[in-house]
DNA sequence: CGTTCCTGTTCAACCGCACAACAAATTCTG
DNA sequence: CAGAATTTGTTGTGCGGTTGAACAGGAACG
């Protein structure tokens, strides 16, 4: 969010530099390191006003100066001084919680994965249970991070809805949950308070791909999620669809075959039970068991069975129907639709083909994650780092320092 | 978009002014007439700050000052002058083609409507006959303009798919238009250079409905068009849902039913066949020349026939998917479903209640447009409009004065 | 080796908003 | 009915942030 959708205020001058100090950086972050005469013609200001929000950036002690890289050199000129993240800068825990796993990890602004951690989870457990997995996973995540850097907060991958006022979970039918505070409960357990961000994986599956994955530079992005649920997370604009309480992108429920299963929801024939987990495992006569490793499962095929052809063809025609709403210029296929579109591509992409429309279809390309598994854990890095970029000395002002001893005592 | 979404760009001073002068006069279009105490509460800033803003806009003639309203006076202190759009102010071309007919109209900030036109259009008519048609009624609805009032644009609804990119119409089917420049031919027979803009009738009435009808103040909304074809127009964030091309929002051709009729995009069961014109035309046995007027017809209706309510389930189970995919906080149903609604609102909100999922359905509102037939046209007058608010300065600085003593050389 | 080209640094200037003080206009209160 | 209280318009000053010019630094080019 670039720049934030402000609700029709004015605009005064503290706000400018809130808000350059904030571009400035989310630039950084997404390059990693980039010199000053990029940011200079990336943002359009002035080589000197770059140069005083570069000092504050420092002072700050989020980046550093970098020598000019070798190679790469175009032209002549005295070269630009370079602005890379700092070592000792601020840091997140970033959580995915699945169904069967967590994983966990801290990562730095660049979205570098500076030290993880993953634990399985007892599917059907007890929040309160998964909330002290998850908080032992931050503590051996956060032993070796330097006592100087700043924790700026906490995101979490949620499978299923979660509110957006509040992050509530509302549903997550795969851990049968019912509207768990799921990040009060961390928090208790670690004995911490900082800031928690929750939302749906799909969305923050989105959110990454759009950041540093296969949708760099695509404002119109789509990230259709298989896990063990079918869930999708929608990038507008350059910003998360999020609708009005945050529950956007529940595609598994669109009506497909009104003859078909009955489905968990109380209908029939929803898309889920067509490309969900529970069919495909059906249909390969996978045991129920494995289902939440479906996506290793299918790794494993050599060539795509019958079956996995009619999955495909259903793949595709169901993304047919969001192509046609969303009109969007990339769809990442992420969970196990990653290994089962390497398997069935061509049936998707004739499923796709033979029901989109002409013109939404001429524009859209499907794309395998560009984060491999790891785009809902780096989306969940991400809203964490968010307040960063919309207010750098306010989030660094009230983030947290030395949280090894915090977490001791 | 009160504040545009900028791409990582930074702000200098001039953009604030820029900015703050474009957002202070959206909140008086958006009002009508609106105290200068009301603006220094709702933009954040300094009484001195909005006294000069106020200052300019009014002598750019856009604005002028106006004694406080009668009644309406709350508590003591001296009154607060108001601001009120100019009367000599400047205006817009507003184009809503149907499929049968075309509405012109000359609409002035505050989406007051000054003066309006309408005439037949043949359907399967060529598009520089359309285009004929259209630029007699706009020289009709300029006749009274002031000679000194600016001519700031032109926009057009269209029944179609139009890309974003130029504007090109790439297909009205119901006009059997492909790869129409419409813009181009109006402007053309007009003999006049302004800015056009054209969009899809559905995001336009939903741009209209966000702006001045039954969504003011909600973020996520929907507008569902009944009009020959099914589409929808998407608020999401305050912002309009486009896609990459344009095209986002064909809802009509959401898979419904795979083994119902065949549809004219080639597939069999799209949603439109169960709730387009021409399915429900047959149902209630209304001649096929009187499909354009549907709406009529069935506001003839004094009570629901069977079939009719057949069609209002089918409605309510589309827009299920629509409201799950996107969880929107109101759903505007305009077009033909304005009457249908009111016939067989109970099986439609069934309908809804069945296949929603419960997190989505609790936060969404099915409502009638707050502008009756108007969205589309008013629509198209905000999206002419909309340089004003993003500059006014520069948009005043290109517009046209004179605009009648131009049409007649 | 000098020229050319681009960038970092510094400082004065400009522009826009905030703030304080005062005047104006209405309501409230005794 | 008169004065106090309250809120707003107006004016001038000050502050903050960006700009632009001038100069210095550093590398490639001829």
């Amino acid at each position: 969010m670039s720049p934030q959708r402000r609700s029709g205020l004015g605009t005064n001058q503290e706000a400018i530099r809130r808000h350059n100090l904030g571009t400035l950086l989310r630039h950084v972050h997404g390059a990693g390191q980039i010199s000053r005469a990029e940011l200079t013609s990336l943002m359009g200001l002035n080589r000197s006003t770059i140069a005083g929000l570069v000092g504050e950036l420092e002072s700050l002690g989020v980046s550093e100066r970098a020598s000019a890289p070798e190679g790469a050199r175009q032209g002549a000129g005295r070269p630009s001084a370079g602005v890379r993240i700092a070592a000792d800068g601020p840091y997140v825990i970033a959580v995915d919680l699945g169904v069967d796993r967590a994983v966990v990890a801290r990562i730095g602004l660049g979205g570098r994965v500076l030290q993880r951690a993953r634990a399985p989870v007892h599917s059907h457990g007890e929040a309160w249970q998964v909330g002290a997995s998850v908080a032992a996973l931050i503590r051996a995540v956060v032993e070796d991070a330097p006592a100087a850097a700043p924790l700026v907060g906490i995101g979490i991958s949620v499978p299923g809805l979660v509110r957006r006022s509040d992050g509530l979970i509302r549903l997550a039918p795969n851990l049968e949950w019912h509207d768990v505070s799921f990040g009060g409960i961390v928090l208790a357990a670690l004995g911490l308070d900082v800031p928690v961000s929750l939302a749906n994986d799909a969305d923050l599956g989105a959110l990454a791909e759009h950041t540093r994955g296969a949708g760099v530079g695509v404002d119109e992005l789509i990230y259709v999620s298989g896990n063990v649920g079918v869930g999708a997370g929608v990038i507008t604009g350059g910003h998360r669809l999020e609708g009005a309480g945050g529950y956007a992108g529940e595609i598994g429920h669109l009506r497909f075959n009104p003859d078909g299963r009955p489905c968990h929801c109380g209908n029939r024939g929803c898309w889920e039970t067509e490309v969900g987990a529970h069919a495909i495992a059906e249909a390969i006569s996978c045991p129920p068991d494995k289902v939440a490793q479906l996506d290793e499962v299918l790794a494993g095929f050599d060539k795509p069975s019958p079956a996995l052809r009619v999955t495909g063809t259903a793949l595709g025609q169901g993304l047919a129907s969001i192509v046609n709403l969303f009109n969007p210029q990339v769809v990442v296929l992420g969970g196990y639709f990653r290994s089962l579109y390497t398997l069935v591509g061509a049936e998707v992409n004739a499923g796709l083909a033979d029901r989109a429309l002409p013109a939404p279809l001429e524009s859209v390309t499907l794309a395998l994650p560009g984060l491999g598994s790891d785009s809902p854990l780096l989306g969940a890095a991400e809203i964490a780092l968010e307040p960063l970029f919309v207010d750098p000395v306010a989030a660094l002002g009230s983030a947290l320092v030395d949280v090894r001893a915090r977490l001791a005592g």
